[in-house]
DNA sequence: ACAAGAATTGCATCCGAAGTCAAAACTTTA
DNA sequence: TAAAGTTTTGACTTCGGATGCAATTCTTGT
């Protein structure tokens, strides 16, 4: 009789196409709904007889818990935004983010961003949602830090630190790894002439990239420097070379590169139409150790980011906040690590 | 007097960083909660008065509407799940998903799938969040696909096209790509050995690209084939190399890789490691249309996919399906777009 | 067999916004 | 100016699960 009461429901249930809800659990298992609810808080006081009376109608109804309901009560989604910016969006980076916050059973809610996207409009998205964290991989302001700050969201940045403001990040040095390039082409003492190719001019990274390979270069004494800007693309690297020619002639016999795609660009230019040899005429580095770097084509000298020790640690750094708001900003630096390619005269 | 009860209120909650709630809008304004939902539902009915006093506290609060709880009445998340395979994780296609849904104001909630990782655990994930709808580029069984038709939840997928079951999905034209490609090969008369280097035995588009040559090949009567299996890793192409030599001594002069990656594996390692001229010694034809394939390095002839069409009839199909739950599946097939490099004899 | 203590269970309430419906406040018309 | 019609507004309920607390059941010791 109870049976028959029950399946009637259920098929209604499957009618409507509502979902399951703890409350059908309870009522088909014939026990209460935070019976229910407490079968599925790992360590909650709950009997074993209970628990398998519980599962089996679970598994019946094919219930589901709705986390979006236990997000409101809880307070917790469970989820972070993790915002990109389009433009240096290298997907290695998002794919090691993502694997590792599944792993962790941390949901990802993407955000990517282009010169197009209205910023404000999409971080009031990331508030609204109640997420428990938040990973940039992208530039705010201070000014759209701060709801984050006052709400006590933790927020970590990926690659770009922010000097006088106490936030987290995770950068790799890029100054460093500027350095140590300039150093290798400065050694082999046979570069009369440099030019550097800079990044976007909104990009922090590629600054302080194209900053530490002036100051160093400065440093050795070196002030005469073709600089050109690119947007990190590879076709803007290859028109760099143009550019740098008409400043110059064909005198620049090194070119850094604020990153790899462009590096290449160069390198393809340099090779093709210009007919040059590299390293033989001209050197070149690039920066980030993308896949492509390795390739037996280019075999490009540059600076590896590890990219795999980063995002664990931009992971680490902000479900660790999460779990305890109270842990000050922390600002993580990673060396990049040289690799030698076949791109530098020695 | 009433604005000092109020400004005490204010402060213990800024105190206690509780969230602003839609209550303490109204108690702030002197209105009901219910205004203050009216006030952020476009079309409602709501006086130009109310509007004003209403968006006046919810300014000094700094409210924000929580997308949650929003969700748990509506039952519309406003979010969508995009499953993504790491393996063939082209970062075009999710930057290009990414933006159009953003642009339309639903959310991403991306899951990222690989070897390891249990599907079925993942699946369940997607399930909880009661996300409207599923966009997914990664491979499911049939028995994983149920539970989300069972709960009316559309489903798309993005290169994946199921013979049988009556699912929407948005495809690049494998076959036939492959088909030009080979014709393209056999027209010039000068291929006497062909290698067919296919993707990972797990991927149905690899299956599809690699059938619709050899289809193709023995209508044109070739039918000694030199088979070669990769992971559509670069480094699988060079590897390719080596194990179509292996069993053909040099005599191959065409291969048909199933993707570019590989396709630009096997041209620098035919290049640099075996000094054979491409296209003088071996034509070579890949699949896709990476951005790499158009260096002037490689040029490679290839079939690019319609990425940008294919993303924005991809979302499209899935919103529509989520407002219209009664829409049929619906599959569409675009054809790929032939691009001449130079890596074909003639 | 019974009291004291421990482990389980259910009741009631809460999270925060949205929708229903009837009451209240305006308009319009006669 | 009153009646009728229209627009606004607020009280109350709902969504689905978590949790404090009291009530119940089960142990254990004597």
């Amino acid at each position: 009789m109870v049976q028959r009461v029950l399946s009637s429901r259920d098929e209604r249930l499957a009618e409507s196409r509502r979902n399951v809800t703890s409350y059908d659990v309870a009522r088909h298992a014939g026990v209460s709904q935070s019976a229910v609810s407490r079968c599925f808080k790992p360590g909650a006081s709950v009997s074993e007889k209970m628990r398998e009376r519980v599962m089996k109608s679970v598994q019946a109804l094919g219930y589901q818990p709705n986390a979006i309901a236990r997000g409101l009560i809880t307070r917790r989604s469970n989820m972070v935004a993790v915002i990109v910016s389009n433009l240096n969006f290298y997907p290695e980076v998002l794919s090691q983010l993502s694997a590792r916050f599944m792993q962790r059973g941390v949901h990802v809610l993407l955000f990517t961003l282009d010169h197009e996207s209205d910023v404000a409009r999409t971080l009031e998205q990331v508030a609204q949602y109640r997420v428990d964290g938040v990973l940039a991989a992208a530039h705010l302001t201070r000014e759209q830090m701060a709801p984050f700050h006052q709400r006590d969201v933790p927020l970590v940045f990926y690659n770009r630190s922010y000097r006088d403001v106490p936030v987290s990040s995770v950068c790799c040095d890029q100054v460093q790894g500027e350095r140590v390039l300039v150093n290798l082409l400065a050694e082999s003492g046979r570069h009369r002439s440099y030019a550097l190719l800079s990044g976007p001019a909104d990009s922090v990274v590629g600054m302080q990239r194209t900053q530490g390979a002036v100051e160093r270069l400065h440093e050795l004494g070196i002030r005469d420097l073709t600089r050109v800007r690119g947007d990190y693309s590879y076709d803007s690297g290859r028109r760099a070379v143009h550019a740098i020619f008409e400043q110059r002639g064909a005198m620049t016999d090194a070119i850094v590169s604020a990153n790899d795609m462009m590096a290449l660009g160069c390198l393809d230019e340099l090779r093709h139409r210009f007919e040059l040899d590299v390293p033989g005429d001209v050197s070149l580095v690039g920066f980030d150790g993308v896949r492509a770097a390795h390739w037996s084509s280019f075999d490009l000298t540059t600076i590896r980011q590890p990219v795999e020790s980063m995002a664990e640690a931009a992971v680490t750094m902000l479900l660790e906040r999460i779990d305890n708001p109270g842990l000050p900003a922390e600002k993580r630096l990673f060396s990049g690590v040289l690799r030698r390619g076949a791109t530098l005269r020695h």
